[in-house]
Order: C-alpha cells, then sequence, then structure tokens
DNA sequence: GACGATATATCCATAGATGATATATTGAGG
DNA sequence: CCTCAATATATCATCTATGGATATATCGTC
C-alpha cells in the first residue's frame, strides 16, 4: 500500500470543541452545504445554539484540514445552486463523533443521576 | 421582598463553555475544594479531558461571578487542610447544569440514531 | 432590472482554554 | 528538626475558539 496516512486514535481529538461537535451532527443527517448546516444547528437545538457565518466557515475549514469532513463534489439535483459547497462525514469524522458523542453521554448520565436523588 | 435579585433563565446562559460544564458536573456529587474537582473531572473522562490550575481557577471564578457556584465555609473535618477552599452549586448553577445536560443529550441522541442506520 | 433571501467568505474584537511558573503548606521519612 | 515530594491555590502570557459586522455575489420572483 501507498501509506494510506493512518487514521489517529478517535479518542486523541478529544474534547473536540463545541462548533465542531455541532457541524459534525449536523452532516450525520447526510450531506449539506454550509448555509444549511446552520440553520440545522439552529433548529435542532430549538434556537438556543445560533452558528453565525464566521464560525461556520471557520469551523468548517479546520474539519476539512483534520480529515473530518470532506468536500463533496455530489450535487442532489442538476439545477442546484452552483455556489454551495457541500460536505461530508469521512470515516475519520463519524468515528470521532461517536467518541465525542459517548463522552458526552457519560458526562450527562452521571449529571443526571447526581441531580435526583430520588432515582437510582 | 427586598429584591432578591431574581435568577435568570438558566436557558439564557447556555450553550456553557466545556470547562464550566465539567466543572458544574464535578459539583453535582457533593461539595468540593478545587485541587479535587481537577482529579474528578480527569477521572471521570478516563484520563480525556485534563482541566490544569489556569483553566480550573479561572472557571471557578466566573463561575462565582455568574452565581452558579458558591464558596463553602462548610469543612469536611475539625482537622481538613485548611489552604482547601470548598465550594457547591447554588440553585441556579443545578438548574443551568441540568438545562445544559438536556440540551446535550438530545444532541447525542440525534447523532447516535443518525450514526446507526441499524436501530431505529 | 429591482429587491430580498440565499450563500460563501473574511476582519476584528472578545471570550475561553492552557502551559508554565510562582508560592506556600502538608505529611512522610530520615 | 530537616528535607522533599505531593498537595493546593493563584496568576501570566499566549493561543484557540467564538461571534458580530461587513463584503460580495447569485438566485428567484415580481
Amino acid at each position: 500500500m501507498i501509506d494510506a496516512e493512518a487514521s489517529p486514535d478517535p479518542r486523541s481529538l478529544l474534547p473536540l470543541p463545541q462548533a465542531q461537535f455541532h457541524v459534525l451532527v449536523a452532516l450525520t443527517a447526510g450531506d449539506r452545504h454550509g448555509y444549511a448546516i446552520m440553520g440545522a444547528v439552529e433548529e435542532s437545538s430549538g434556537g438556543v445554539v445560533r452558528m453565525g457565518p464566521a464560525t461556520l466557515y471557520g469551523t468548517l475549514k479546520k474539519l476539512v484540514d483534520r480529515d473530518l469532513v470532506e468536500e463533496s463534489d455530489h450535487r442532489p439535483s442538476s439545477n442546484d445552486d452552483e455556489r454551495r459547497r457541500y460536505y461530508r462525514l469521512t470515516g475519520l469524522g463519524k468515528a470521532v463523533c461517536q467518541a465525542e458523542s459517548d463522552r458526552l453521554s457519560t458526562l450527562v448520565s452521571i449529571a443526571s443521576s447526581n441531580l435526583r436523588p430520588g432515582l437510582a
């Protein structure tokens, strides 16, 4: 093999900055373009998390640099808006998203069980 | 009443910075002093999250400023190390911790269901 | 062809996070 | 007693992350 740049251990990239995790989660639902990601993040958080263009595009650039996300040339339809740039999760991106998800899940469990003394 | 400074809506303080959430979660297990919080965070994350003194004490200061945490004069035993400064969650701190916990739980659920097409 | 919504991009200021360093106390062993 | 590692709090300087504002251009509709 031609040295396929072995993926690092996903856990070595944790903890993930909030904005990066939000973008990864938005992309687990399928390939999306930047502007759509902004809307998806706001919607899925019930309006609590609002990501502006500076955070979004800066974050996308970092995610591509770190091989968690890659640009896709796929077009959902032939007459799609040409300005749009679509992104998709890489294998590493999925693994990191899952790992961060597990980490947060543990943290949430601890908080929940401690905050409700009534339930075991 | 003497204007008891009504607590703001917990959701207006979200999303919480990562370090702040970690400290709040550590304190849900009971009152702790600063150095113990560092250890608790590292241990509960399986060593993934390592919070140094700069992050810890800076974060504690912010949490006290925002009334999510307050210093406690309680001593677990009479011969406790005098240098220690103990902290506890305020009512608002508990509410915010719960709200952030709920927010992350939703996010984790979305990621999990999308990343495993096999399970409904 | 005017206009608001869509879409990507960057500037700059603020907020958050961290390694290194400083200072002092405690407790175990010699 | 004295030494020394571990405990404990604190701050500095710096780097990273986030966000408001702004810029530019295209799309769709009227």
